[in-house]
DNA sequence: CCAAAGTAACTGACTCGTCAGTTACTCTAG
DNA sequence: CTAGAGTAACTGACGAGTCAGTTACTTTGG
């Protein structure tokens, strides 16, 4: 049964070296937590699913706690590291913002229980508050994205690049929040074709940044 | 103590009419609900909040998640109430929006535990389920001040309509997204202007309206 | 090559604190 | 003087964390 190694026989062989176990172990736990959320999932359902007495997940995790805090922290660290990867490759803006959604409904699609984790316990600071972080991340990678060519620009004064700097602080929850809210509304929705879902995001964020470009008002209203 | 009424006589009276304890126990359990969220929350502590026992609040809800639920359900009543007040009433789309984000900042601010423990439970359907409600009442809310014009406009063949409702469908969760963020964020930045958030997030969301109204494609990526 | 000694993986059955919900009683306002 | 507002003290169940032991694997002296 052990899914995460290769083995499929049925009703054998289980003892693991440690270091494998572990990451079984951590695999069965973000699923449990991603379904079910911290507080509703028992350490015992993570041990039944990894078929496991309770007791050895305490050899390798001093608390529920710390294995929450320890799987969030690998989702973070990973879903970090995509965005830098791929984020900051990127030489125009729109194909950050591009990339960036690319990366978030890449990562909703290949661990959708990472992904119900991180959306469930983001705004939560009651347990391992390492979740918060991770939002401050996408927010500063996101401003430095908005704000990457202007502050290279020599011709802008420093005024005009604070003014810049404190509209695109503004910028940031607006379209963080939009994607995050698309991402997990897609994933509800799987008849909507995912390009459809990708392409709106990227234009609908684009145009905000398009927007702290530019810095016009708006136009009066047309009623 | 009692902060609901207005007896703030300190060390004495207490025996209250059914219906007036009621109120002041269903005002507690929404400050303590939306402080430490549901699961953090004990019978004992919203018991204690009141300065009552905790078989006294037994004698007015059956459940804790009864009690839950029935505080859930006055915020989506209250939130939902003045959405289609304040919306509805405004003739044109971009008024709409500055209504409907108005509305979402002064509910934020006047009432921060009912909009924290909103913002807590959103997408936990663990208990009571009755926030998820509140989301699609948003949306549906969202979409048809959408499209409100274009229903009624006559010389929409029904085949633009239809795309027009598709756009619209995916534009929801965007805006949605991007004004709780941006509500959340601000109450976590006291230091920034309410105006400039309110008025960043209408511009905001705005231009996605616009974007489905024009429905052109995007300009050129510059770089 | 292979027993016996050694060790790391693993477990069943517990403890102990916590918390939703109850019971049997007291007090006070009308 | 009584109905119903209120409480202190209790219970039962659940769930995190522990421990004494068992089982599977590895090593080593003969």
């Amino acid at each position: 049964m052990t899914n995460e190694t290769g083995e499929a026989v049925p009703g054998v062989r289980r003892r693991m070296p440690h270091a494998r176990r572990r990451e079984q172990l951590l695999g069965v736990a973000l699923a449990e937590f991603g379904r079910r959320g911290y507080h509703l999932t028992q350490m015992e359902h993570v041990a039944a699913a990894a078929q496991v007495s309770k007791a050895l997940l305490y050899q390798h995790f001093t608390s529920k706690e710390d294995l929450f805090v320890e799987v969030s922290e690998a989702i973070v660290a990973e879903l970090t590291g995509r965005l830098n990867a791929e984020v900051l490759k990127q030489q125009d803006s729109m194909e950050g913002i591009r990339a960036m959604v690319r990366v978030l409904f890449d990562y909703a699609t290949e661990e959708p229980d990472a992904w119900a984790l991180v959306i469930r316990h983001l705004d939560k600071p009651e347990v391992g508050l390492g979740l918060r972080e991770l939002r401050e991340r996408l927010g500063t990678a996101f401003a430095d994205l908005l704000l990457r060519r202007r502050r290279a620009d020599p011709a802008l004064s420093p005024a005009a690049l604070a003014a810049n700097e404190r509209r695109a602080r503004l910028l940031v929850p607006l379209m963080y929040g939009s994607m995050l809210s698309m991402v997990s509304w897609w994933l509800e929705h799987p008849d909507t074709a995912r390009e459809r879902a990708e392409q709106m995001a990227v234009e609908f964020v684009w145009l905000g940044l398009d927007r702290l470009r530019s810095g016009e008002r708006l136009p009066a209203p047309p009623s």
